[in-house]
DNA sequence: GCTAACTGCAACAGTGGTGTCGCAGATGTT
DNA sequence: AACATCTGCGACACCACTGTTGCAGTTAGC
């Protein structure tokens, strides 16, 4: 019934992580399950996901939330205004690679378009953006790229890679991504 | 109630057309709407959405069958196995993204992974793999170029492009999206 | 150890979508 | 013109999910 209160007792605060976690699994596998589902995954009554949770909504909420929150960290950790571009375009994408790894569900609302995040979508994609066009300084993107363009081309780059099955090593991903958003599938001269 | 037995009387067969493509419209803005929504945008009463198609599955088949057949005969026209394979590829491209405009939803959910549609998916993918292992020989794709991440790296290529409303001629979103493939964001040398 | 907080369980009401039916009237086919 | 088909409408049963409540029993914190 309630999202947050006062500070949660030890063992409800157990439960909100569980509910999380068990959301994130069985969301990510059918976003349309029932609470019912994400309940038995986490180990805990229906009632008690009420009560941490008002609405599905606010489960979702929080969720996106706290992956939104950890893409800004993740994000910030890569000095994206200040490193050398490459590297940190290498280090936010193994990041952000990484946690679209662990919590695809999240990660994949995060981005949906027409969300209540819009707002937040935005600021990423301005940060990608500005990552972008320092790269674009150092010569490593054309100068006539279209950057709003790149930077769907690395989202959607980033989504497939997370896909892959067979190579689940998030450094080595990230370096395919980045080879292919800078130079394709062609023969490199 | 039935999805085909004899030939269908000239007012149901209308009827038939208005619900496909009302379902397109409406399911393609919210992919959980209800049949009520469809009926509505079809000039329908609900009933007569039921009395053409049994299931929401059935409906949901046909719009994906008859967008599948399309794609396919869409493939064809471009001689794949034929053609120049960048001409090909050009022409599947801008093809593709004309039906991906006008089909949006049946489309996605052609494409959805894990959905009943896999063997055909597969095949096309396979005729896709082809392409570019044409292209490979030709020289306009790298010799040690992963196909399969290829393959994925163009649908997701055409997939962003589709969402592209700036942009609606078919074919100048097709070679943004080859350019895109097969050189990347980086200077071209 | 006392108290407040938390949980599972069972029960309940409410909601929205689905699928079916019969009927009266309209529409097409011949 | 006659007939079969199709339609809208209203009604119905059904189902799954949601959200709430009360209660008895457990657990955490001071």
């Amino acid at each position: 019934m309630v999202t947050q209160g006062r500070p949660l007792r030890a063992d409800a605060e157990r439960s909100v992580r569980a509910i999380l976690e068990a959301a994130e699994k069985v969301l990510a596998a059918n976003p349309a399950a029932s609470l019912e589902q994400v309940a038995e995954a986490a180990g805990v009554a229906r009632t008690t996901v009420h009560r941490r949770f008002a609405n599905r909504q606010a489960l979702v909420d929080t969720l996106v939330t706290t992956v939104m929150d950890q893409l800004d960290a993740v994000i910030d950790a890569a000095n994206p205004d200040t490193a050398p571009p490459l590297v940190a375009l290498h280090q936010v994408t193994a990041s952000v690679l990484r946690l679209k790894l662990g919590w695809p569900f999240a990660m994949t609302e995060s981005f949906a378009p027409d969300s209540r995040w819009s707002e937040r979508q935005h600021h990423t994609a301005t940060r990608c953006v500005t990552l972008l066009a320092r790269a674009q300084t150092t010569g490593h993107i054309a100068p006539d790229a279209d950057l709003d363009w790149t930077c769907k081309v690395y989202y959607a780059l980033i989504g497939e890679a997370a896909h892959n099955t067979t190579e689940p090593d998030p450094d080595l991903l990230a370096t395919k991504v980045i080879t292919t958003l800078l130079h394709g599938a062609g023969p490199r001269s």
